[in-house]
DNA sequence: TCCCCGTGTGAACTATTGCTCATCAATTGG
DNA sequence: CCAATTGATGAGCAATAGTTCACACGGGGA
């Protein structure tokens, strides 16, 4: 086709662009401007969209964080990914993310088919479970992939599965053991007695799981919370723990540890790759590395976050 | 409503707005992932464009084309009104505007059911009529609105009326006058005469009238082509004419002179204001006052002209 | 010259979107 | 505390947009 149709026949789309997004007619009222057939401005308009003659430009915070999300799930290949504004008054804050999460139980709740939903441990994961909208659902199972009972023997205070089951109505697992046990052995016995296997059973069955992600450092969550001391914290860093997931220590790549306390741990492990909905809830620039070992060894195969940390998460 | 919920709907009008423009998500999907109906989604899409959340840009020079020409029709209440984009080669060129006329007229006379096209003067009307596909339609009309026998007695070359009728098929009328008479008693008596009453009555149904702007400078067409003469022309200007639309001579307000050759013309005079379709076509910088003029005075209902033209106009 | 290929076209059909209306929940004023 | 008002909601329908298909046109190449 000549050069100078080929022109004439953009300059066509452009029009009926014009038309149709800016001036807000209709493809027929902009076929019948530029006599051609309907279907012909339709072409048109869409060739101006193929074209990429005009654009669309969102004015509002939220724009970049779609954005962010969309290239999260793209790099990730994750099945959910939200990003929300950063809060710049408070960088680290997890009410935002909490938010998300809550939506995305509320949800899953919601179904009026039966669900398992698995609980990790997180601020974000607990603040979710507080921002659950009540809701009857007495056959749901919520079920937790972490020992309640912490080091001292008392339970822990990320009691979120109970309640999480006290909003809905539903029966609930939590996992009465200690969150370590003293000998590899031990924890191998343990995990094999009924009560825990049931719990185990309901957990392979959920339909989705969410977590909280910890960064291993100086000021990992494990430590903070007295679940593991300073010396094994010490102990798996220098293993190359650089995150953890309900407890379960993995490396740079996203591998997990055979070693330290993951020995010894009683949660439940994470599925590699993971194939059940699995989403990982985190922000703050200290768990930048754990996130994207995370999301790189495929622990998690959803991410709830902030602008900030998807915007680091995306640059490294 | 409380600020924060607002807040949170406007968020999710922007979260609706990017999946439906830039990620190309329908309302239904969009629906699904905000867990909203599918009207809802709808509304946050309404809303996104509403609260011009969302903007578009079109990269095309055709663009600022349509911008002019939307600006030009609702400030001067016209019926119709194309911008074409200025030629940087040829600033003064008429063959945008020509092919835009040849397309209008073209459009005009594709129509099965009988019309009138009436004529007037101008390079760029000349030029459309010779760009109009040769269409075979023997129960239109076309119809000259002046005389095309030039002061000497020769027939004028703007024998446009004759070159469309060729192309069409259709009926013909020419005015068969000269532009102008020698005083304004013969020119009355002759319009009385049978043959140019027929004239004049099959042009007072036209549907479609083109004519040409002329300005009313030492340059203007209507002396350069010798149908006035310099101490003519000169007299008009005194009187305050800033153009002419088929000889008819009209003030800076867009007001018929009358006077001086206004009075011997042959010419029909334009309806004032304009009540047939009545398309001027006209470009370069010598024509905006003229342009502006007859448009103020409603002496035309439609306008065809170039990018440069139409921002002079709008920036008087 | 005739044929073939690529491209564009409109008709007809399907999918998507926009709108109206009845309903319902929340808030406010009496 | 209740009625009135406001505003959001979803169902259902009408309007609009998108797609598919068969066909026509026009420009090379045999």
């Amino acid at each position: 086709m000549a050069a100078e149709n080929e022109k004439s026949r953009l300059d066509d789309a452009a029009r009926a662009g014009w038309l149709y997004f800016i001036a807000g007619h209709t493809q027929d009222e902009i076929a019948r401007m530029l006599q051609v057939s309907r279907a012909s401005a339709q072409r048109l308009v869409s060739l101006c969209l193929a074209e990429r003659l005009i654009t669309f430009r969102l004015e509002h915070p939220i724009a970049a964080c779609m954005e962010l999300a969309a290239r999260l799930k793209e790099r990730f290949e994750l099945s959910h990914c939200e990003v929300v504004p950063a809060d710049p008054a408070a960088p680290q804050a997890t009410a935002g993310i909490a938010e998300r999460c809550a939506n995305l139980l509320d949800a899953t709740l919601r179904s009026e088919t039966p669900v398992i939903v698995a609980l990790g441990t997180g601020r974000a994961v607990r603040a979710a479970v507080e921002r659950v909208t009540p809701i009857d659902r007495p056959n749901h199972q919520i079920v937790s992939l972490v020992g309640n009972i912490s080091a001292d023997g008392s339970a822990s205070f990320y009691d979120t599965v109970g309640r999480l089951a006290d909003r809905t109505g539903a029966r609930h697992y939590p996992m009465p053991l200690p969150f370590l046990m003293s000998s590899e052995d031990e924890r191998n016995k343990m995990v094999r007695i009924e009560p825990i296997a049931k719990v185990k059973a309901v957990a392979a069955k959920a339909d989705l799981r969410l977590v909280g992600i910890g960064q291993m450092d100086q000021k990992a969550q494990v430590h903070v919370d007295g679940f593991v001391t300073r010396d094994e914290l010490f102990e798996m860093m220098r293993q190359g723990a650089i995150g953890e997931i309900t407890g379960w220590a993995y490396d740079s790549k996203g591998r997990l540890l055979k070693a330290g306390t993951n020995k010894r741990l009683t949660s439940i492990p994470p599925e590699v790759p993971a194939k059940t909905t699995t989403i990982g809830a985190a922000v703050g620039a200290a768990k930048v590395p754990a996130i994207a070992a995370a999301l790189n060894g495929r622990l998690i195969n959803g991410l709830i976050t902030d602008e900030a940390t998807a915007r680091a998460i995306l640059e490294r």
